[in-house]
DNA sequence: TGAAAATATGACGAATCGTCACGCTTTGAC
DNA sequence: GTCAAAGCGTGACGATTCGTCATATTTTCA
């Protein structure tokens, strides 16, 4: 009896085929234009069709973050496989994450929308959840890293400081520099230094502060910076 | 010929109204609640009346985030008040904007979707103006307190470093820290220390990494964190 | 006092949401 | 091959909310 895992397969590629379709319409015509009409007829199946897949507007909004997020945890995956220390491990994932926010700016938008109540109030608890799953197995890429480089000697924390507060610290830093640089022409009078350099000077500073070795003192990051833009950016984005 | 003046003024008691209203509202039953009707409802009055305000929703929730980055902003210049050195000053700042997102934390979560095309691809022109003023006048207080210290020879920045850049990667960090830990509940398995020892910690950390003296290493600022804490917490909001 | 200007009103058309009763397709037993 | 039952897709529909605008009301000032 394989007709069960067969349409199981049918209804997941029509899911995808909406969220394609969500993607496409938002990147064409912005978020405001995007109703459960049009990605009706996109896709030629009856809006009541697209209802099967999701509870509301929000939902397919999420469904769409989640699959970004899927992507976003490949590039993180293949960070990890990068060679050198683990400071320029932990680097190599900060610029995924960047090559993420390029990648996907629509899908980055809706990622910090997704982190308000706006949309949280009224996505379906499946689909929250799932992406909550998501966030977990990205963190987990980040504590590796960091669990790495106590194990090898590279960093100490003190004062009671947890894994996890470290952790949570470059991910804040990192989601609010590409969330204020994502918005950077919103802001005006700012002179600042390229997008690029920005990001290593403040990861390098934040590095430093916990005394993650070796400090920027010791070594120079910009060429590791480099080489982990050209890895990553050469990424195939899975279909 | 006051009259011109006198309606002027009544025309912004008027808006205040409004947006008190639409506070309400957000804070009772939630942002999806909000409707024109509702507010028209509310304030008695018609929902044409409303409209002469606000060009639509979004802009009326832009309306909404600007009155609370005006409270945002005043507790930053009680901020600069403080008695302290200039990493002390900071700190204080940064508490200020730890408080403004306590005391408005459904404000704070419109700000978050404020930067966000969503919204503003909506929201009027001059609202956003408006909005991009206070925000220049929030950086400066950030700007004030890291010249100060370049000048009283607490901090030295290096390789091309812009005090822009500095205050931006301040910035967010706060910003990025606020957001995840507003939104602390939604990532599960996420063992973390409290609230405001997080902040504390990666302030320090970053702080360090910039070698902005003196270093946590040379004087604690856990008391003047706490003190901050007190003095902004007492800081009466200006009706 | 009254005409003109300014302002307020809420009924209205348009857009979109989410539902659900109906009809078509697939399935599997005979 | 046939048929009943179950599963699935459909799009018309009611409800909600938006934003507008012709009309009604109020204010101004000669």
């Amino acid at each position: 009896m394989n007709t069960q895992s067969r349409r199981q397969r049918e209804f997941e590629q029509r899911e995808l085929l909406f969220v394609n379709a969500a993607r496409d319409i938002i990147r064409s015509e912005g978020v405001s234009a995007l109703t459960m009409d049009k990605i009706a007829e996109l896709t030629e199946y009856a809006k009541g069709t697209v209802y099967k897949h999701f509870t509301c507007k929000e939902d397919i909004l999420c469904a769409l973050c989640l699959d970004s997020l899927g992507h976003m945890y490949d590039l993180f995956q293949r960070a990890l496989t990068w060679e050198g220390c683990s400071r320029e491990k932990i680097i190599c994932i900060g610029v995924g994450y960047q090559l993420y926010t390029r990648r996907f700016p629509e899908e980055f938008d809706l990622l910090i929308a997704a982190r308000t109540n706006n949309i949280r109030e009224k996505a379906s608890p499946e689909r929250l959840e799932r992406m909550d799953q998501v966030d977990s197995l990205v963190m987990n890429a980040i504590r590796a890293v960091i669990q790495l480089a106590i194990d090898k000697g590279d960093l100490t924390l003190k004062n009671n400081v947890l894994i996890d507060d470290l952790c949570f610290g470059l991910w804040s830093m990192s989601f609010g520099l590409l969330v204020l640089d994502h918005a950077r022409d919103m802001i005006s009078g700012l002179q600042l230094s390229p997008s690029d350099e920005l990001m290593l000077t403040q990861m390098t500073n934040l590095l430093d502060g916990y005394q993650w070795h070796p400090l920027s003192s010791e070594q120079d990051y910009h060429g590791a910076y480099q080489r982990a833009l050209e890895y990553l950016g050469t990424t195939q984005v899975k279909s």
